[in-house]
DNA sequence: TTGAGATTTCTCGAATTCGAGCTAGTTTCG
DNA sequence: CGAAACTAGCTCGAATTCGAGAAATCTCAA
């Protein structure tokens, strides 16, 4: 039968297709981690950029964690009832709402943050550092330039 | 207040950041073209490697589309309703099924992939030839070994 | 041949995510 | 000032995904 143009010999569609799959693989190793700590992939992503950050914004915090809107509250949600974070008013703008770390959401990080750093070292493994640091600066280039990229234009 | 080793320190976790913001974005595209369709992501996936691959049991199409069983059989049921692939039994293998394209799937899927391959050349635009081939060499060895790597030994 | 273990596929309930739409607060600018 | 446009965050229903587990079949070494 007649294979209309593999993927495989367009290498946009191609790296489309192992971009998925690393990107899967990875993703395994990270949720297998933080599952394991009770948490979901959602709410450690919430946890972590807090932690580096300090309090923010629930819509900064959703911009780091790719989530929609729905999504993140749902998510904030889960880990007030945690109680691992905390809402609190925002001074600066009253629309919105600060989130901040407890003392035991920072302990929790404190504690599996470096072992989940450590598992994805693990899952990266694969590379060499200078692959690593090619591999970042492609793939970030990638990502930027596609994000700018108009979504509408359905060609044809 | 103190920062914690930012993650943009270690070459390892800033790919994995990264990772995760081009697959993102990359996906916005490909879901907003998919979806324009009426297909869910997955029910393309399903559409797509059928089309390309031909008649396939149930198993191999679900290790291609990265979802669990019970996730696949949701898709595959929605297929059908759709009437755009059909079970069969698999006469190698009388546990499994084998998914076939209908003449609509076939239809559907010979007017909307050359579209499908542009919008992912067109999010993918920033990279050149060259670097699309780069990108996709380091990407791959990357999920083949974060593949190949055990998901359990948690470090401490 | 046989039986332990692996594979294939499905079901089912729970968890997560989306997406649209709403309210309230903010910004822009004539 | 004040209207229009935008932003922040939420709710709610629907769609999707997961994860565990069951049943049937297959594999392969003893």
């Amino acid at each position: 039968m007649p294979q209309n143009e593999a993927p495989g010999r367009d290498p946009a569609l191609e790296l489309w297709v192992v971009l998925a799959r690393a990107f899967d693989a990875v993703s395994r190793h990270a949720r297998a981690q933080v599952t394991h700590h009770g948490l979901a992939d959602a709410e450690f992503g919430i946890l972590e950029v807090l932690y580096h950050k300090g309090p923010l914004a629930v819509c900064e915090a959703q911009r780091r964690i790719l989530l929609q809107s729905g999504s993140t509250a749902y998510v904030v949600d889960k880990l007030e009832q945690k109680k691992l974070v905390k809402r609190t008013p925002n001074p600066k703008d009253k629309r919105g709402t600060l989130l901040v770390l407890t003392s035991k959401g920072r302990g929790l990080m404190t504690r599996i943050f470096p072992e989940h750093a450590e598992t994805i070292r693990r899952a990266m493994s694969g590379l060499s550092p200078a692959e690593l640091k090619r591999a970042a600066e492609l793939v970030r280039k990638l990502g930027l330039t596609a994000a700018a990229t108009a979504l509408d234009g359905i060609p044809g």
